[in-house]
DNA sequence: CGGTGTCATGACATCGGTGTCATAGACGGG
DNA sequence: CCCGTCTATGACACCGATGTCATGACACCG
């Protein structure tokens, strides 16, 4: 006998097996004197009820899929993703089994064409909902299987209206500039993320609203695409736009960095270069990534990505859903939008006593 | 009907749910005429089998849980702990996939009373092991419950026998002193993490041996501890360490960092004390975190903790006690050694064109 | 042509719980 | 004292698979 049934039980405390369900569930009146009897034979026969039968019967299993390339993304690349993506996770998690659901973590290990098998499995597992998380805010790659089952998805979306919950990349930047200016600044240069992605459109659309809400003119050439995800180059591509940028005769006062990976790298250059931050040129990111923006010396300001509120406004979603079965799909993704988090390297212009411009070629070595 | 049954696919193929399974699980002839007619009737209906009712009578759940603070840690505190930590269960999950079982993740939120009611679920579950996960290297911190069931303990260990699974640090630290050295270092000071850690002494043990192999007297004024784990007051801390070391009229050419975050934070306070990496200093971390090491510029010399490798051995070594249940317990935990990353922060004295000596106040803000 | 073995299939019990229904006492009112 | 009501409990079927055993249909052999 491996584990205790609760036929043991029954015979241990000398009762039927009904009764000690009833001591389990207590959805039925039993007697003081028999309720004791039984638990004291769970205790000492470690009786643990066993999920399977118990789900079996009542159709619930009371699991929730979640896929997800963050465990396995986290070593891949080291990008953007990897850990702030984990947030998302735990966001959901919390959520998840606060309503006494346990979550089912499954990991694409960066593989798209395991998903179906994932799903499969989740559906022998008869999870209620499932989750799915990208690694960063894009519009859905995959056709999820799993018909019937309810979804959300997580820092994605797709045109056919599945429940989506998503960064407010366009707020998010906005706010975040609007910091930048209320500091003072009014020659803002911009390392973006990649072109073509969610991220990078959106940021954009907020940056230019914050600028001409100021009344200042967008300039492209402020503006460059850095971000190699943490590949070989991307040294060398920031070390360009730095280049053009402060070879202006009105060099910018703050490089706003589509990440703080981004933002840790430039920290590197211009400290190669032999310009201090903040004394000389302000420098903010993108993602709250406490890790590197705590611990960068300056710390560094930075919009906040809210992955783990996303995840938990995902799973709350996703319980509405299995708990309302004939709630009507959303037409659009909900965006949840974070906080600008001010740190040491951002100061006003005018505390930035040496100026920067013509530093070109003072110390490259 | 919610989901597809057994019977409903038996009815379809008008079979009985026997020949079905048979279908199914491939243990017993069935002919080709009546395999497609099943096949047909699972693909119309969207069968797939309940693994509850499976687990139930096979009496195995396929099932392994495994536990966690990584994806809560991972946002609470921005130490050395959170992704890497990530990685065990990676590890983990590949193994444990491979082998066709399925990983149940359970998150402790940093809490660790909330430990035995995750066993319990697991227990309600029938995971046939746990894996239980400490967010850096330590002694057991808390009892396990789950009485009977197969555990293997990753990165951490108790005094009872139980399978465990821990880095190599005295290796790790010896094998990268052993690089520095080759650098033709001789004068190396050691920024260590907090006292009392394992990975402290041990690091340290392998540290010395290093040093006395090389005929280099241990020296403990070039020894600090200045993990704070991400706290205030660690730049401080930080900072004093560089004081001292660089008052002295032999200062050192190397700082070994106890882990990449220390290190980050390393690069910054020179880079304000002007001191450059490496043409003044050399800098060596720990961990291989790549996020940092591969972003940090110049990048950083460092030692791995294997932790993915942790992880699928601490699996595989579960999944080996599952399948043999005679097997005996382990009396020494597992040792998993890495390798040494060499990258740009290390270069050999002689290469640093600049003595440091006497810098001191230089650029002090 | 009967006996025997193989192949393909089905009936039935079973895993560990819970829902349904029945029932034995206790108790109270008329 | 009888009957209705309520309380506490048990018998039994069932959830969806699969193991065991039985059985019908052939084929092959002597």
């Amino acid at each position: 006998m491996l584990v205790a049934t609760i036929y043991d039980v029954a015979k241990a405390a000398g009762v039927s097996p009904k009764t000690v369900s009833r001591v389990l569930n207590g959805d039925a009146p039993v007697s003081q004197k028999t309720r004791e009897a039984v638990q004291t034979a769970i205790a000492e026969l470690g009786f643990v009820p066993s999920h399977a039968a118990r789900s079996m019967k009542s159709n619930r299993s009371g699991l929730v899929g979640l896929i997800t390339g963050a465990i396995s993304n986290a070593d891949e690349v080291a990008s953007h993703a990897g850990l702030p993506e984990l947030q998302i996770v735990q966001g959901a998690q919390s959520i998840i089994s606060a309503s006494g659901k346990t979550l089912l973590i499954s990991d694409t290990g960066g593989r798209l064409d395991r998903v179906p098998d994932l799903v499969r499995t989740f559906q022998e597992h008869r999870v209620e909902g499932i989750l799915y998380v990208a690694d960063f805010h894009k519009p859905l790659e995959v056709t999820l299987p799993g018909k019937g089952i309810r979804k959300v998805l997580v820092n994605c979306f797709d045109d056919a209206g599945t429940p989506a919950v998503v960064p407010d990349d366009e707020a998010g930047q906005y706010a975040l500039t609007k910091s930048v200016l209320a500091a003072g600044h009014r020659r803002i240069a911009y390392l973006t993320l990649a072109e073509g992605q969610e991220a990078t459109r959106l940021r954009r659309f907020g940056f230019r609203r914050a600028l001409e809400e100021a009344g200042i003119a967008y300039d492209p050439t402020l503006v460059r695409a850095t971000d190699l995800f943490g590949r070989p180059g991307e040294h060398q591509l920031i070390w360009d736009a730095l280049d053009q940028f402060f070879d202006r005769a009105d060099p910018p006062t703050v490089l706003l960095c589509g990440n703080d990976r981004l933002a840790m790298a430039v920290y590197g250059i211009l400290r190669k270069r032999g310009i201090s931050v903040p004394e000389q040129v302000s420098v903010v990111g993108y993602d709250d990534h406490r890790l590197i923006a705590e611990t960068l010396y300056p710390s560094l300001t930075t919009a906040e990505l809210p992955y783990r509120a996303m995840g938990a406004r995902a799973a709350q979603w996703l319980l509405d859903l299995i708990a309302d079965p004939a709630a009507p799909d959303a037409s659009e993704p909900a965006r949840v939008s974070g906080q600008v988090h001010l740190r040491d390297s951002l100061v006003a212009p005018s505390a930035q006593h040496d100026n920067i411009i013509n530093l070109k070629g003072r110390t490259e070595t």
